[in-house]
DNA sequence: AGATCACTTGCAACAGTGTTGCACAATAGC
DNA sequence: GCTATTGTGCAACACTGTTGCAAGTGATCT
């Protein structure tokens, strides 16, 4: 496990070092959207918060994770599909539990075409999805 | 003009004061999604910075407005449907133009159905599209 | 028009978020 | 083990957003 985190970060040619390594393993074992705020009391202050902050931002230029924008801030996504630093999957879909408040990518769905009007050129597209996600839609058991 | 805004105030029993006015005027004259902090340079310093964020909250709670999410922060903009304190257009379209910056809303385009995995449940749904806008597409003439 | 009361505003203070510069520390490669 | 390069921690700062409270203002009634 923790040698497939090295090597993550091996093929970014980033130095393999705890902070990095941890903020990997976080974010490969919540499975859903993670704010720095969130990182950070995750790893309890063994990193000072600002090289949290620089671990998020060379993570997201090397293609190694994404932003995710919901109405409370910015958050963090591992990109599953492979993205790297030239090549980047440039269609997110996230959906944002109203019940448990987690945020998470949708890997299976694709974003259909959105007709706009004349002259509009699409670059990029994100979706928000905001709704009820399958365990708390499940009734108690 | 002015009167359309003191009636947009108070159909929504809603004080009629200089700042809410001039707001509301900012917001109907630039087509854009704006930040607080442009508002607040709009106003030139003449309304403190909380009563501005009070105004703005107070207009989302009335569904005046209506917030903006995009890669730079928080927006806001005018509802142009017909929003109300109970009944809300919840599937917003946004537009943001990596050429000039702007952000704004897409009103004549429908989001289609997203198809979502089993045990999703959706309630509401933004997109952000980022691309070029027509005036920016437009050649130089 | 003036009094009244609820609603708004401005100010002070604070918490949270994100950035930069710099000195020191750790890593990877030899 | 040594060295160059890359990361980290600290201090400081700017910006964003919120709250409590005292003073001011708008709408309503007479």
């Amino acid at each position: 496990m923790a040698e497939t985190l090295k090597n993550t970060l091996k093929v970014h040619s980033l130095r393999n070092t705890s902070c990095r390594e941890e903020v990997l393993a976080i974010l490969t074992r919540e499975n859903a959207a993670l704010s720095h705020g969130e990182i950070e009391k995750a790893l309890e202050n063994r990193f000072d918060r600002v090289t949290i902050y620089r671990t998020l931002k060379t993570f997201v230029e090397k293609g190694i994770i994404h932003k995710v924008l919901d109405e409370e801030g910015l958050r963090y996504a591992l990109c599953k599909e492979q993205c790297s630093e030239h090549r980047h999957q440039h269609d997110h879909l996230h959906f944002k539990c109203t019940s448990c408040g987690l945020t998470s990518c949708i890997e299976n769905s694709h974003i259909p075409a959105i007709p706009l009007p004349e002259g509009y050129e699409a670059l990029e597209t994100s979706l928000l999805i905001q709704g009820i996600c399958p365990a708390c839609n499940r009734p108690a058991q």
